[in-house]
RNA sequence: UGGCCCAUGGUGUAACUGGCAACACGUCUGGUUUUGGUCCAGAAGAGUCUAGGUUCGAGCCCUAGUGGGCCAACCA
């Protein structure tokens, strides 16, 4: 039988690699290294997963780190937060270290390497240094007091170590080429002064290592043999040897084995953003109640959504690591938490949005106990009980008074389940002066009680309703949560502001009836509202009132399928989740169509005629400033012509223009396809 | 007047280092079901950015192009 093995990815590759060429795996060891500046967030997650997974795989230690070499950002807080966060997500780490640890190590080898000649103090204003650094495209100029002596450095560099200068005065730089294609190794900063007490080490220095100066070399302190980033670093890495190298001239036999820095690509999620100072900017402006609101996509902000570590970690693992630039629906988060709850979650029943249901025929004051199955997935989770009585409420949502055969539930004439309990008929209803239903009329089917095992109780309706007697229940609120942003990629905007996509109707809180078996939940219990969703208890919860937060809901493929009537007036959004498809396809044809040969081309522009034939007229204009930007004004000629024609519709303004454009530049295709079409 | 990284179904990740492109999510059918959930069975969807080269054979190697990302903080 073949052995199935997981494939690597590069990252483990390396290691394989490195382990096959004599490294010791006894000497393996990894760090996670956050700046404590911020709470941790889903993206964090992933680097969290790598190197700690790493860890757990290889059986080898993995530091916590804090990288806190700049006083006027970061705070305990945060420091106990990200412990906090990464305890909850259940890894272990080896040591908790700081960098500031370090901070002595890494003057003494600054001063060394003054003594080398490697270093230097520079005394310019950071306007002018920056002048001198030259762009990515031009080469810089060496400072005029690149050649200082060994003598005025070392003296000036321990002046600004004991307090002598003001901050911005004076800096170390490292020596090594302001011609380097790589602007990093343009004579980096290696010390800054700043005068700010640091949340570790109080007063105790007034200047500061900058990171790249630290990282590596904390990373070689504690024999890191595999130091893991995110992309965005990579060009640091050649700074990284630099460094790593001078340093190991000093401190070799006490230090044998020098670091390597990889890097992959950090994680994106649709339709959030994944920025510290970003999310910081929400939690400011009150956009949201604090880092651990659950709408954030904060590590805290999960947790108290109700998102298990399980989960997460599942999706960690799904999502995989490479070094392409990525986004990750965040519909594979969604399936990751549902997976886990579906196994976990005992199921219960409340109605968030009540109409009354009267069962006629049954007995005034009567009062049934019925049993109520825990989790169908883990027979071992029991039951419990839920009473039953002549006035419940219903879901609003789950009663017409008359409707197709493809609604399943409730409506005159028609028979349901009553989930637990018993089959039911619609017989009538009473409004109100508005003509709004007030109470629904029902019968019932006294042989039909479930599990009793009568023939009538075996009986198949086609649908299922869930329920609450109004005797009994308790009032709850339910916070519901919606996307924070209404964009796929709120950041991704060059000309507009995250800001700008913020939903405004991210949470709806209500009073929603729950059955009494939840009137004593503890904050962190996680349910499912049978046929809503996942939700779990608040912190907010208080003895008289619990508080509920929705954390995913269950699949709905009725949603999906429901006719239009059902819907509310909100008629934008399903038009352009119609249209997207086609607008993908189109976009991802037109990203092709300039490199294909011409034979093909015609097909291609064939099939994005075809496309655009179903992209409604209303939608020209968007798809066409979408196409212009995505797949180039060619094809968008062809696309918002193609349509205009196909519909006989008049132009719109943006499109003539165009066209109007197209002629002055004497663009030739253009006119060509213009007439061509027509 | 640059350097570095990247390019596989809608999304993400694979493809044993060259052998007819797989898995997960999503989508769509059908079945089971006292949750329009779960579960089960099945389907559609890419021929691997383009061109050229090496090879019996290329998603994997080479060259060029195209497209995307990162780099000019006394931030990390």
């Amino acid at each position: 039988m073949a052995e199935e093995t997981k494939p690597l990815n590069f990252l483990e590759q390396i290691i394989e690699e490195d382990l096959k060429n004599g490294l010791d795996p006894k000497k393996l060891r990894f760090r996670f290294p956050p700046e404590p500046n911020g709470y941790l967030h889903i993206g964090h997650t992933k680097a969290i997963g790598i190197s700690f997974g790493l860890g757990e795989k290889y059986n080898a230690p993995v530091n916590l780190r804090f990288d806190d070499t700049n006083p006027a950002k970061e705070e305990q807080e945060y420091v106990d937060a990200i412990k906090r966060d990464v305890a909850w997500l259940g890894y272990q780490w080896e040591n908790e270290l700081y960098s500031s640890d370090y901070f002595q190590q890494l003057y003494d080898w600054a001063v060394l390497m003054i003594k080398d000649g490697k270093a230097y103090v520079d005394s310019q204003s950071s306007e002018s240094m920056a002048e001198q650094k030259g762009t990515p495209t031009q080469v810089g100029t060496n400072s005029p007091y690149r050649d200082r002596s060994v003598e005025e450095n070392l003296d000036l560099f321990q002046r600004m170590k004991a307090g002598e200068f003001d901050e911005g005065t004076h800096v170390l730089r490292a020596k090594i080429d302001m011609e380097d294609p790589n602007m990093l190794m343009r004579d980096p900063i290696m010390y800054r002064i700043l005068k700010k007490s640091h949340h570790r080490t109080g007063d105790a220095w007034c200047i500061y290592p900058m990171y790249d100066w630290t990282h590596g070399e904390s990373d070689y302190i504690e024999q890191i043999s595999h130091s893991l980033c995110s992309l965005e670093f990579k060009p640091h890495r050649k700074l990284y040897d630099w460094f790593k190298r001078e340093v190991y001239k000093y401190s070799e036999e006490e230090f044998p084995r020098l670091p390597i820095q990889r890097e992959f690509a950090r994680l994106n999620l649709s339709y959030t953003i994944m920025s510290k100072r970003k999310l910081l900017t929400l939690v400011e402006e009150g956009i949201v109640n604090g880092w651990d609101d659950p709408r954030m996509p904060t590590i805290s902000g999960l947790r108290r959504r109700g998102y298990t570590p399980q989960s997460i970690r599942k999706f960690v693992e799904t999502v995989g690591v490479a070094k392409r630039e990525n986004v990750i629906d965040v519909s594979l988060l969604e399936f990751c938490i549902r997976e886990d709850l579906n196994k976990k979650a005992n199921r219960v029943m409340a109605v968030l949005n009540p109409v009354k249901l009267v069962i006629t025929n049954y007995p005034d004051g009567k009062e049934e106990l019925l049993t109520a199955e825990n989790n169908p997935e883990d027979p071992s989770a029991g039951s419990h009980e839920v009473p039953f009585s002549k006035e419940l409420y219903i879901e609003k949502e789950d009663f017409k008074e008359e409707a197709s055969s493809k609604f399943f539930r409730l409506t005159l004439g028609k028979e349901v389940r009553l989930k637990n309990a018993y089959i039911i008929k619609g017989e009538g209803v009473v409004k109100d002066a508005e003509g709004n239903i007030t109470e629904i009329h029902c019968s019932y089917d006294p042989d039909s009680l479930s599990g009793s095992g009568t023939e009538s109780s075996l009986r198949k309706v086609k649908g299922t309703l869930h329920w609450v007697s109004i005797a009994h229940a308790k009032k709850a609120e339910v916070r519901v949560y919606d996307r924070l942003f209404n964009d796929e990629a709120p950041d991704g905007h060059k000309d507009k502001s995250f800001m700008e996509f913020v939903n405004p109707n991210s949470l709806t809180v209500s009073e929603a009836f729950i059955e009494p078996f939840l009137a004593n939940a503890k904050p962190g219990d996680r349910f499912q509202f049978q046929r809503l969703g996942y939700f779990s208890v608040d912190e907010d919860s208080t003895e008289e009132r619990v508080v509920f937060n929705k954390t995913v809901g269950l699949r709905d493929s009725w949603a999906k399928k429901k006719p239009v009537e059902n819907k509310p007036q909100n008629q934008s959004k399903p038009q352009v989740q119609n249209q997207r498809p086609a607008i993908e396809e189109i976009k991802k044809l037109g990203k092709k169509y300039t490199n294909l040969p011409s034979e093909k081309q015609e097909a291609a522009k064939a099939k994005i005629m075809e496309l655009a034939e179903s992209v409604p007229y209303e939608d020209l204009d968007p798809l066409f400033a979408t196409a212009a930007k995505k797949v180039g004004t060619r094809i968008a000629a062809m696309i918002t012509l193609g349509v205009l024609l196909k519909n006989g519709q008049e132009k719109t303004p943006n499109v003539l223009a165009f066209i109007e454009k197209g002629k002055e530049d004497g663009n030739e295709l253009l006119v060509h396809e213009a007439n061509s079409i027509a």
